[in-house]
DNA sequence: AAAACTAACTATAACGTTATAGTTATTTAA
DNA sequence: TTAAATAACTATAACGTTATAGTTAGTTTT
């Protein structure tokens, strides 16, 4: 019923211009003591808010930062949100969210939506099928468009921009290690195969950490996993598999999985099995999520801090908005770190 | 590097005067064959894309919608911004995503961000803080400003606006039916506190199937939680109010709790009391999110189908939208459904 | 052949702001 | 006392569009 107020309508109703309105509303010092007051309390009264999309054209900024995120349901993902939109807020922006949903082509178009003028910056996250298909130009062509883009989590060395991610190695090795301190020896691995470049990093730093404590690489204890969609007919695929294994090397006593599924499938079997967690095998698990922690016995996990990765995606964002000149770009590592729980002791 | 071309660029480029061109783009038949062909194969050359800006002044639009919901790591609110942005996107529509974290400061200032010319409409689901408040100036003062407001689960009929919400009466007394149908006559409720209205309403339908059934309510079967952030300690807390009724009540079978934590705490409890699940006691749960997926044992719940209702409410926003006149306002309700998992049998 | 019409354009205003460049009237300096 | 300085405003242009209202020159009509 009541529409905003405008400069205009102030201007009109204290006959005044609507420069002078515009000056006073910003405590311009060529504006006269009574007109300032005058103008301030009629706009107060009125509850003058200015009219953001016409500083957005004026600006030509829009203060709106897009996200791209291959899905929505994912607790990961939905930290890195958080963590954006958190830090974004405290800068005075505001954050769209789009969802790629892994596909190639709804990346670029979701690209292109939010291109169109509505945003200054994009943080994404590339979709499975775009690193599969190695097909960067919609990224290119964005970055081209002098709309500065950070990746994280899902990058690709072939993008030339800023960069946020963690060391996966580094946290496989942690987990890894985890294991080994609490005297675990023959450790499975629950992987991907290694084309997923998280899982082929994953396994990199499980095999470094063995290597580091001498203790002999059996790759009957790597299972990998083709990396679909975890229908209820997959996850069991995944069940019988590890049961497969168990049953061949009894003397496993640990457990780590790139993913928290993998790792409440491992806890499934065990438990089948009458195996004491920790007790009998200890198992960590990849990303801290809440399956992680609603399981039982819940899972120690090697944390991402998405929340943390978010804030820096947005951070890194927003300095290269604020800067005319092009400054190098950067490539973020965000420290993991292990979640004791339950199933390791 | 090349930034966007723009209407005065191409006229300048063509010596054609903006109107021209802009008309030329349009198809518009006030304008010469030649000089339409002309515009139009340059525009195209130079990937010519109005400004979503200045289109946004002009006509009073912004093509963007507004969602405000509670928290982000949640597989319902999840869903429900899958469903809206997939409606929204097929309606030319974008999506702003704020989030309230439960806080009614946060859920004010996140409208008046919003509000400040961003969107054409909000789609929001108030924070636990506001219910409890019953303090709903900024929802009406933002009515009160033209821009339509659709609310979503969690609703109050204090607001008169659209809504979406589930029949949470009749959802619960699905739950409640599947037990009983099941043979379970002593069932244990684990709700929230009365004034958490969706969990007030699930109780009622729990006490309706019950006296549908001809079983006598007892009121020691019901335990009311305060409806706080579910840190490890507030769990721990649950846990063992569920661990006290239990060895009290040694004739319950069956356990309905209105979210999944609250399931999967009950879970909990009953293995560690070597309690069989499902043959001593059939569980379910409301709110079908990842954890009742990979619980042990998988827990049956009530869907609430979150995207559905995202959907629902994104299509009630964008027909409000287009209405010019004020339609009456309406209140949709989705059917909830019964996922039968291996907590009950 | 003058009046009316039409095709093909252009100018202007408006959406709501703000920065820059004026314009007054009044005060101060020389 | 006259020029220079200042205080307190106002007008204008611009951001990129588009709808409305002109303006031409050429074509019909009668």
């Amino acid at each position: 019923m009541k529409k905003r107020i405008t400069l205009k309508q102030i201007a009109k109703e204290l006959n005044y211009s609507i420069s002078t309105v515009s000056k006073a509303l910003k405590n311009s010092p060529e504006i006269g003591i009574d007109a300032k007051t005058k103008i301030q309390a009629y706009a107060k009264l009125y509850n003058y808010k200015p009219n953001n999309v016409a500083l957005s054209l004026k600006n030509r900024k829009t203060k709106t930062i897009g996200v791209i995120i291959p899905e929505m349901v994912h607790y990961f993902f939905a930290k890195v949100i958080i963590g954006i939109e958190k830090f974004a807020k405290k800068k005075g922006y505001n954050v769209i969210i789009s969802l790629s949903n892994e596909s190639f082509e709804k990346e670029v178009i979701n690209i292109e939506t939010l291109v169109d003028g509505q945003i200054d910056g994009l943080i994404i996250s590339l979709s499975k099928e775009t690193l599969l298909k190695q097909d960067f130009h919609h990224i290119h062509e964005t970055i081209d468009l002098d709309i500065p883009i950070i990746l994280f989590d899902r990058i690709s060395s072939n993008v030339y921009c800023d960069k946020v991610i963690i060391d996966d190695i580094e946290g496989a090795k942690k987990a890894t290690n985890h294991l080994i301190k609490n005297g675990r020896k023959s450790i499975l691995l629950i992987t991907t195969e290694d084309y997923v470049s998280v899982g082929n990093l994953r396994t990199s730093g499980y095999i470094q950490a063995l290597k580091e404590n001498n203790i002999e690489l059996d790759t009957d204890l790597i299972i990998k996993v083709e990396d679909k969609k975890s229908t209820e007919e997959e996850l069991h695929n995944i069940e019988e598999r590890i049961n497969e294994v168990l049953k061949l090397k009894s003397n496993i006593d640990g457990i780590f999985a790139v993913n928290e599924i993998y790792a409440a499938s491992a806890l499934k079997v065990l438990k089948k099995n009458n195996i004491k967690i920790p007790e009998e095998v200890g198992v960590i698990g990849f990303t801290d999520g809440v399956i992680s922690r609603f399981s039982d016995p819940s899972l120690t996990t090697v944390d991402q801090h998405g929340e943390k990765i978010g804030k820096q995606a947005c951070k890194l964002l927003i300095e290269r908005l604020n800067k005319t000149n092009n400054i190098p770009y950067q490539t973020k590592i965000i420290e993991t770190s292990i979640t004791s729980r339950q199933s390791s002791k």
